[in-house]
Order: C-alpha cells, then structure tokens, then sequence
DNA sequence: CGTGACTTTGACAAATGTCAAAGCATGTGG
DNA sequence: CCACATGCTTTGACATTTGTCAAAGTCACG
C-alpha cells in the first residue's frame, strides 16, 4: 500500500495545527522515510533506550509512560494523531519514558539521523520542532497542576474535557461519542488514583448524567457541567501547534 | 558595573552543562543584550502575557508557577542559575506559567526579537534550544511521576535530592548545606501536599536525622537513606543540559 | 513592644487507597 | 455448543493518608 503523501495528509488542514508552507511540505516528504502499521499492544520507543527513528501518530491512539523502581506506573499523556513521538531521543542521549501502542496505530516514520539535516536547511522546521516541544512543556506543566491540585473528579472531568476537544478538533467524532481505546486502570495511572477510586468517580459522572465511558467510547453528555467541574472555561481557545 | 563576559561566565564550566564552541560562545557575547539584577520578590513572567525579553539565571533562585482558577497555586519547579526562561514566550505566542524571583537574582538578558536570528544562522545553537525543552519536558515528566505516585514523604525526599544534587553541580555547597531560599509553602505548593502535611513530613525527616531545612538552608544528613526514600540510585548520573 | 510573616502542633474531618469478591464479556479447547 | 479461563469492570467494607481548622510559637523589623 502506497504510503500518504504528505502533501494530501488528511491531518494538515486540521484547523488544530499550524499552516505549512508549501515548500516546507515538500521537505516534509523528503524527510519522512516510511509509513509503519503497528499492531495494539507494540511498544514503540522504551525509556531508556536510543531510538533510530521517530514517528507522527496518523492514525489510532497510545500513551507516554514511566514505570517507576517500586513498580509504579505513571502515564505521562496519551498519544493522539498529529503528536510527534521521540523529540527525547533525537536530541538527549536516550528517552526517558516509554511508548506503547494502546490500539493499532499507524506512524510516519522519520530518520534521527537527518534530524541535524533539518536543523542546518530548514531553520522553519527547526522551529517548529521547537514549538512542539514547547507545548509540550505546557501540558505537562498543566498536568503537574491537575495532579498537585485537583480532586479525584476534577482529574477525570479535566481529563475528558482534554480528550474530548482533543478528538473533536481531529474530527473524530463519531456518532454520539469520542473513541478513547484506554483502559481504567491507564486513566488512572495518568491520574495518579488507584483504579478503584478511579472507577467509583467515573461512575458518579455516569449517574450524574454528565459523562459516561464504556466499551472504548467517551460520550460527553453535559459538556457545560464536565468543564465546570474540571474548572475550565468551556469558550477558551485550543492551543495551536505545528505538525511534524 | 560592567556585565560578565560570556567568555569568563563562571557557569559555562560547570560539568553539569554541556560544552561549547568557541564561536558560540562569541556569538552568545552578541545575542546577550544585557544584564538583569532584580530583588526577591519580582516577577520576572506572567502567565497569559507575552514577554520581549528571555533570560537565563546566572545567580540567585525563583520559582515557575501557574494560577488555577480558585486560587491554588502550582508550583511547575525552581529556577536555578543555568535555567533558561521564557522559551514558552519565545516560540508560543504567550508563556503558560508565571516566573518570581525568590531571592534577589542576576539574569541574563536575550531579546526575543532575535530569537529567529538564531535558528536561521546558528543552526547549533537552535538545536541546543530544543535540548533545553526537550530536558525540560523530560525533569516535568519526572515530576509527574513524583506528584501521582509517590507518598508525601517520598516526594519531600525526591525534592531534596534534586536540589540538592543540583546545587551541588553549581558548586553552591557552602559549609554544612546547600542553599534553599523557599519557604514551606513554595514546597509544599510544588509537590501537591497541604502546607501542614509538609510541614510534619519535614519533621519526620528531621527527627530520623535525614535532611535538616531551616533559615534557607537544606543540609542532607544521610544522603543514602534519603535516595532510598525517594526511590533513586545515589550512584545515577547526572543529567546534562547546555547552558544557553 | 507590637506587628506581620512564617513555622509548628494537636484534634478532627475528608478523600483516597487497599483488599477481596463478584460480575461480565470474550475467546478457546473439548 | 458448552465449560472454562482470562482480562477488565464494578462493588462493599475497611484502613490509611492527607487535608482542614485553630491556636500557639518564633523571629525579624519598625
């Protein structure tokens, strides 16, 4: 099967990513070395480890995690088509957490390698990489405040409301609901609650007719109230990134 | 008084940050515009604001932070000499964290008006841009880590260690400890705990006799019982960052 | 002195975690 | 087609951690 080519990449003119120019799409194409199909379950990068290539999510879902001495897992955020995957282990020495494939997902593959091709040529894209990894930081700084400050229900409520929009802007939206492929117990590793006490939230949501999770679906019932509680403005902007 | 020389800076030496070229380090010389001295208290970014100036701390302390809604404050890390300040500002369109002077501090002053100067001549150096996020990104991932799964003890350990380490690599070991210039409440705000549940956990590890915090200073009496509970190897190594 | 900012303590309340068991799909081998 | 094993979700009872409130202690400073 022909590999997409970037320049129909159904993922550009999403309006949640910043406009490419032409000739930096051509680049793009360049750089990109392949398409990869990887099955639900496939651990793409491990903490620790170098990797050789990085990837955009295309298509299906996975999560970023660390797995801590005593065990302990924390999932640092799901990964969603558009976000690049490996920024670590281009420019440190290794990456320093893992990435597993939640459902089947299909990447685009680029080479570490020509990753300084891009820093000399391609001041633009350099960037943007830049960008990413700053917006990066951003979330991640949002959910060191989720965890450090919100209750049991405001993790998931914020958490629903992130995916959501998330999905939504990605037109993923299918019928009544959004796909979240996840299990209970990875939202609650994101979350930093044990599976049970995540369960028992998710079930005041349900009863409370505000949100109900089930069999890989997210069906937000009273957006208003879900953002009320996640403390959200329900009317701010999302926040623009680049594609890599 | 006259700035300090790039040339001469006494941080660049420091093993902590990676080396520098020669050229880089003349070109730093031009992109620095000035120097920056403000006293203990000032905030040096707001949140939601864009700001025109980027530093990195050459001495003294602060601390990054985010506002939610009700009120609460986050405290996202500290700010020690070597950190660089105001990326967000620099390639997003405005910084997602506010940034306070904890003690009266000297910045370094870079315009942001320049930035893209640097990625489009100094492809080096915009490649040590994204290192400095990437490591960024990967200090908050550990963070995470911390916040969602580690007892209150545990992290009070795991923040000690940290600092400790790192002002230890700035050679700011002086006498019996290292300088900690926050107050309970900054800890506190960091690590997600209520300033009384800090404040008792200090005590515990006062009376074990593992790590004394007082009048500013932190002195690590057992540095080994200390990692142990905070789930680190005494013997890792240190990660390495460039210095901008 | 007296005031304000910070730290320390004790008593009590609330949120969250742990354990254990049951429920419920789904897939597999007989 | 059934019986059973497996992985995930759901529940209830109970334990523990952490938060909240209120007050007192300490220290620097005007």
């Amino acid at each position: 099967m022909m590999p997409v080519k970037c320049e129909i990449c159904p993922l550009r003119k999403k309006p949640l990513f910043a406009e490419m120019d032409d000739d930096i799409v051509r680049f793009m194409q360049e750089f990109k070395v392949g398409e990869m199909k990887v099955k639900a379950g496939t651990t793409l990068m491990m903490e620790g480890s170098n990797a050789p290539q990085l990837y955009t999510a295309l298509e299906g879902m996975g999560l970023r995690y660390k797995t801590l001495i005593d065990g302990d897992r924390q999932v640092i955020n799901f990964v969603l088509p558009g976000d690049f995957i490996g920024l670590q282990a281009g420019v440190m020495r290794e990456m320093q957490h893992s990435v597993e494939a939640s459902t089947d997902m299909i990447l685009c593959v680029f080479d570490r390698k020509t990753l300084w091709d891009l820093f000399q040529n391609h001041p633009e894209r350099a960037f943007d990489l830049t960008w990413v990894a700053a917006v990066e930081e951003h979330l991640l700084g949002e959910s060191l405040a989720i965890l450090g400050q919100m209750s049991g229900i405001e993790r998931v409520a914020r958490a629903f409301v992130r995916l959501h929009d998330r999905c939504e802007a990605l037109d993923l939206k299918h019928g009544a609901g959004v796909p979240l492929p996840f299990k209970q117990q990875d939202l609650a590793d994101a979350l930093g609650l044990s599976l049970v006490h995540t369960n028992k939230t998710l079930k005041k949501l349900r009863d409370q007719s505000i949100a109900k999770w089930a069999n890989g679906k997210l069906e937000v019932m009273s957006y208003t109230r879900l953002c009320e509680i996640a403390q959200l403005d329900p009317t701010r902007d999302p926040i623009i990134r680049p594609l890599i």
